[in-house]
DNA sequence: ACACATTAGTTCGTCTACTAATAGTTAAGC
DNA sequence: GCTTAACTATTAGTAGACGAACTAATGTGT
């Protein structure tokens, strides 16, 4: 019960760490006068950088599930960011767009985001960054 | 750009890591026959270990917003874990405590969190968690 | 060709996060 | 002492997470 593993640290260390990053990016955000949550953007971030991908996909990679993904690209094709294209050949399927108001957005709220994750690590170096991905992927991988 | 620190990787991990576990003892805690979210588990096993502690202290402790911790409070009271008392000389504050139901509820569940927490930091050592820490801490004062 | 399973997306219900606004209480300053 | 500020908890509203159940469309096996 003493050993360190058994503390409670780790599971509330890395909950408290990934709430204050998300709190600092929606609070620039703000800001910067957009109109986005932090979760918005990760969906336009991946459609910027994966154009025609389908719902699924995104739910996929984003690591949401399918049900939240429907709701978030709602929300941001209401705001006339995101378009649902017709897949071809498949019509269950969306391909999904940025709109040219959405690849706007994008290109302008990019230096937030990126100056969120440059403030975030700050001095740490490399090795503690091959430290961390070791240690997570570890944790994660002791869940499959 | 292209220098480790730029990378999404580091925001993305920790989302992804803290998910998993979160699914995982949720799971067990249904599998368990247990009615409890990870979230009124977090706050049962703060009355537990400081009984009598207030609303604002709690959400303090948890990193929780106050009208967060009313809401999972009216929750557990409901079920009858746990039980507000007016705070003697305040008449704004609650104090807490487990009834004698939700006692009975944390011994139960303690031994399924602590097994979770010991699946999760798997064969990782002593030094990856001053590693770990010392990361977590960093990136978390990089934000204050 | 037809029953069957699978897939993509949606709807619904419950829960948590966060903000803003509010009631009621207590503390502080002049 | 009295006004004002600060504090504790709550309510209301929007957003997101997740599971279960559902619709519509597609794929598979025989």
């Amino acid at each position: 019960m003493t050993h360190y593993s058994d503390q409670r640290a780790y599971f509330f260390k890395i909950d408290t760490t990934i709430k204050k990053i998300r709190n600092a990016l929606q609070k620039q955000l703000n800001e910067g006068g957009f109109d986005l949550t932090v979760d918005q953007w990760v969906l336009i971030d991946h459609i910027k950088r994966a154009p025609s991908i389908s719902q699924n996909e995104l739910a996929e990679l984003t690591f949401k599930d399918p049900p939240t993904v429907t709701r978030i690209i709602d929300l941001l094709e209401k705001k006339g960011l995101v378009e649902r294209a017709p897949a071809a050949g498949d019509r269950r399927k969306f391909n999904l767009f940025l709109t040219e108001k959405g690849a706007d957005t994008y290109r302008e709220a990019f230096p937030i985001v990126a100056e969120i994750r440059r403030k975030g690590w700050g001095d740490l170096e490399e090795t503690d960054y091959q430290h961390f991905v070791r240690i997570m992927d570890s944790i994660y991988q002791n869940f499959n």
